[in-house]
DNA sequence: GGCGAAACATACCAGTGGGTGTGTTTGCAC
DNA sequence: GTGCAAACACACCCACTGGTATGTTTCGCC
């Protein structure tokens, strides 16, 4: 009953703790280690119905490691949110150099997308936890007003660049664009044939490409494949 | 450990019991107030994170009267999904006879969706508890597959009655309108703003509609409302 | 009006899971 | 090499939850 544990010395600031001090490579290995076994676990059963215990037995963590870097089970998930959201923030510099036109750039872009959450477990577990935990408002707010935010970037470059049709409003098309991707992967993930996501995104374009775009670009986009 | 126990009369067979005698009233009553509590707390809370105690504080019953009706907490969700999956089947009669075209009847049916993805427990708990719970593929094909059938009936009405643009797919377009709807729906979940969810899904027609519909159906319908 | 089954009510159990306290090792500074 | 904090290991606690066993009331029916 001694609360006078002068113990876990920055317990809960993973996140301040790393500021200062140098983490050491082994620290970095085990929490990444803990923290994708962790985002695994919870794509596979959601939150609540992953235990700690099943999480460190698949990383080789123990739960003394896993309570030095995490203050607790929620600040787990929301580590693998943050992480997921990061990683979307620099998914940009890695595909965009190619010299293509916006509308050809956001293709390419959503189609990694597609990739990550087919096979990247953090993007899996973020986006399960998204919807799996009470409060995560915040953290939702990030991650699909991010992807908004990039969707429409391009979608105006390309308005500007004469591109979309008449009448087509970004902003609309941006949210609708990203509605559409969240749509599928949930379906996709409750009906059990996850495999099935790229498949259907591609119908999705195949419905809302000729919709935005002009004649002009479709027939050039065509021809190009 | 005595396995001779000739209680639970039906157990397990909530469903097989219903065939053979007339449910009273009064069980009918409790039954359907612990199915609707549940609903509203998985919903709310997802499956795992909802107790059946709380459920129970929720809708006035006890242990007893749950576990005489469903035979376990799996079979509680499951029951709350069949519920939503009937009353969408019985959605179609409530809305079509009004003499409107199939465009104009689907999008009326999905608007009764909507209202019902907002308002109706039943229909707010079972979507999620088809993301939450671990097998519910098959159930998920009944709900997920149901909607898509219907808008794809509606859609091939409306090819043949020449209300569809050249080149439009009615099983593409209607799988996606399927998801569409799904996925404006967990976006508003995730960000805890599920009144928008109306006006996301206008925001979708107004960028579809134009994709799907001929140009003389778009002029009549803008000029009807 | 009373008999048997349906429809509840309630006390209780056993397993589980998040969290903690303390002991032990690793690594860097000097 | 030794001191000290970071980084981990491990045993343990205890609240909570799904499920069960058994007791009690309600209801259709003759």
């Amino acid at each position: 009953m001694s609360s006078t544990g002068p113990r876990r010395p920055g317990a809960g600031g993973a996140g301040a703790r790393a500021d200062r001090v140098k983490p050491q490579p082994r620290a970095r290995a085990t929490r990444q280690a803990i923290l994708t076994a962790a985002a695994e676990h919870f794509a596979r059963n959601g939150y609540h119905a992953t235990s700690l215990d099943s999480v460190l037995a698949d990383s080789g963590g123990t739960k003394g490691a896993l309570y030095f870097h995490f203050a607790s089970k929620d600040a787990l998930a929301r580590a693998v949110i943050a992480e997921m959201v990061q990683r979307w923030r620099d998914l940009r510099g890695q595909v965009n150099s190619h010299g293509l036109d916006p509308l050809a750039t956001l293709l390419a872009l959503l189609d990694e997308v597609i990739a990550r959450l087919l096979d990247d477990p953090i993007a899996r577990g973020g986006t399960r936890l998204l919807n799996d935990l009470p409060v995560a408002e915040e953290q939702a707010r990030a991650h699909y007003g991010f992807g908004e935010q990039e969707c429409l970037d391009l979608l105006t470059q390309a308005a500007h660049a004469g591109l979309l049709r008449e009448g087509i409003d970004p902003a609309v098309a941006a949210r609708q664009i990203v509605a559409i991707v969240a749509g599928n992967r949930q379906i996709c993930d409750a009906l059990g044939e996850r495999h099935d996501l790229r498949q259907r995104v591609e119908q999705a374009w195949q419905l809302v490409l000729p919709a935005i775009a002009t004649d002009t670009w479709l027939a050039a986009w065509r021809a190009s494949r």
